[in-house]
DNA sequence: ATTGACATTCCAGTCACTGGAACCTCCATA
DNA sequence: TATGGAGGTTCCAGTGACTGGAATGTCAAT
C-alpha cells in the first residue's frame, strides 16, 4: 500500500506519516523505486497513533503506548499508569483554562462595548496578573 | 531602570523582555553603554502584556490590545470584540479538553490495572478515532 | 511522447519563548 | 590598580508536532 492509500485509510496527512517514520514511530518497507510500501500492521499503528494523539497524548507517550501495545506480555497497570498521569495533565490544563475563562468572562461582562473609550478590560490588563494556576 | 530591575518588577524573565523588544512590542531607550534603559511606561506595557498573556491572548492579540490601550480615543467595543472572540477560542479549547477527559477517564475506569495484559485502553486506541471537536 | 497524479527528499517556517556561548561593563574590594 | 563577580550585550540553536513549498523522480493512461 502506498502512502496515499494508507493516508486515506488512517485519516492522517501524508506529511504526518512521513514525519512519524522520521522519528521512528513506524518503519515501513520500501519498494525498489524508493516508494514506501505499508502493510496492515503499519495501518494498525497509525490508527493507534492517531487515536492516542486525538486524546492529547504527546509523541513520547505515544511511543511508550505503542511499545506496550506491541508487547503482548505487558501489564495493564503500566498502561493505566500512563493514562492516569495524562489525565492529571488534562485536569491541570482544564483548571487553568477554566480560570482564564472566568476572569475573561467577568471582564467582558463589565465592559460596555460601545463607542466610549472607558474599558474595564484594558484597566484590568494594566494591572499585575494574579498568581497563575500551576501549568 | 536596567533589564534586571524591570524583570523583577514586571515578573517577566529578561529573555522574554528582550524577545518582546525584538518583535517590537516595546521600544526601550538605550544608554551610551548599550544597556537598555526602561521607563515607567515600559513597565506598564510589560505588566499589561504579562497579564494579557496569562489570560491566553496570543502575541498578535496582545499587540492589538496594546495599541488599543495606547489609543486614548479607542472605542471599548473594539476591545470587547477581541475579548469575546478570544473567549470563544477558550470555550472551544475547553470543550475539546473536556471531551478528551471524558473519553480517557472512561477508558481508565474500565482498565483493571493489574499484572494481566488485557487492557481496554489499548483496545480502544487500536480503533479509529471518532471525529474530533473542531480545534 | 506527453500529461497528470502520485511519490521522493530537503529546507524553512510555525509560536513564544528558552538555553547557552562568547563577550562587554560596572562596581566593590584586596 | 588588579581582580572578581554580578550584571549587561548579541547571536545561534532548540523546543513540539507538524506544515508548506520547491525541485525532482515514477507510474499509468492516452
Amino acid at each position: 500500500m502506498n502512502i496515499g492509500e494508507i493516508a486515506k485509510r488512517s485519516n492522517l496527512p501524508t506529511k504526518t506519516i512521513r514525519y512519524y517514520e522520521e522519528i521512528s514511530l513506524i518503519q515501513p518497507k520500501r519498494d525498489a523505486n524508493g516508494y514506501r510500501n505499508f502493510e496492515e500492521t503499519d495501518l494498525h499503528k497509525l490508527v493507534f497513533l492517531a487515536r492516542a494523539r486525538s486524546l492529547g497524548f504527546n509523541i513520547e507517550d505515544c511511543r511508550h503506548l505503542l511499545a506496550l501495545f506491541e508487547d503482548k506480555s505487558r501489564a495493564s497497570s503500566d498502561v493505566k499508569k500512563l493514562a492516569l498521569s495524562h489525565l492529571e495533565r488534562i485536569d491541570q490544563k482544564l483548571a487553568e483554562l477554566q480560570s482564564m475563562r472566568e476572569s475573561l468572562s467577568n471582564l467582558v461582562q463589565t465592559c460596555a462595548g460601545d463607542s466610549r473609550p472607558d474599558c474595564p478590560i484594558l484597566n484590568d490588563l494594566a494591572h499585575m496578573a494574579p498568581p497563575i494556576v500551576q501549568p
